[in-house]
DNA sequence: ATTAATGCAAAGGATTTGCAATACC
DNA sequence: GGTATTGCAAATCCTTTGCATTAAT
């Protein structure tokens, strides 16, 4: 099992510590990436902010999100484009995980692994690499699906 | 350094085998991908295609990648969007590798790794995961990029 | 006051689709 | 011959851009 704890950095402090100038538009998209339960897209966010304030614009939502990415304060992820091209965004964690996307179910299953941080560090000491980001994603059958599929299973 | 042998499947055969229509277009396209020497995206899948066949459509290739990634014969890759949104394309190989993006120099090292082999049995083990798909994209700075912008390491 | 961020509307790039014509088995 | 695949052109989806306006420091 995935541990549900993780941490997630204040995102509105690090930026107004980088003397990056804070609007309303930003914090409240800050807010809604910091506090959201699942993976969002550029749609869903805008969406999300314009129930508080409806003059934010897509434009605005995505010049952000492409701050917040430069900055390395949140990741990008595809989900295996399980659900069309668009990309998901969230805060960045101290320590990666990585997801493992359900192609029946749709489900995302986040997974910190201690491997997982050992083959960042021979990639590396290996190769002379330096690691700025990394996307792990998984694409399969979750458990339970495997189980409904399969339910003879040894 | 990444070991440069990795053998490639036969596609044609693969295809054949399932009872997949064979057509003229798709000989082409699958050659072309087989014997790719760089990472190819659709337009320049389409571009190479053409040039042997002017007559090639570009609604053809869109459906033959998505046919072979159905099939889970090729691979797709974002390779960090380190040029823009497009899909990259690589016939799939008897053990995963993983792309390091160079950000500075654009440079797309592959890289196989017992660890990662690990780390998805892990997956497998840990979770009930039944794994069909695996990216891993590591974007950052090469080795060579690394030594020209900082000569004073330690 | 200066400079950066926003809204708007239009453009852009990648990918998909409906449908008639064509090629495979 | 029957069915899957193709070409074509238009549509769709996601994202970006130029420019005048507005807001932050």
């Amino acid at each position: 099992m995935a541990p549900a704890v993780i941490e997630r950095r204040a995102l509105r402090q690090e930026l107004t510590s980088k003397r990056v100038r804070m609007t309303a538009q930003r914090r409240l998209l800050i807010d809604i990436i910091q506090n959201a339960k699942r993976h969002l897209d550029a749609a869903a966010l805008l969406k999300l902010a314009r129930k508080h304030d409806p003059r934010v614009n897509r434009a605005t939502v995505y010049r952000t999100l492409s701050l917040l990415k430069r900055l390395s304060l949140i990741d990008e992820l595809d989900l295996m484009h399980i659900e069309g091209e668009k990309h998901y965004y969230e805060a960045k964690t101290q320590s990666d995980h990585l997801h493992l996307a359900c192609f029946r179910c749709g489900e995302i299953i986040e997974y910190i692994s201690p491997t997982f941080e050992r083959l960042k560090q021979e990639i590396g000491a290996e190769n002379g690499f330096r690691i700025a980001v990394t996307r792990l994603e998984v694409g399969g059958t979750c458990a339970r699906c495997a189980r409904a599929a399969a339910p003879t299973v040894p």
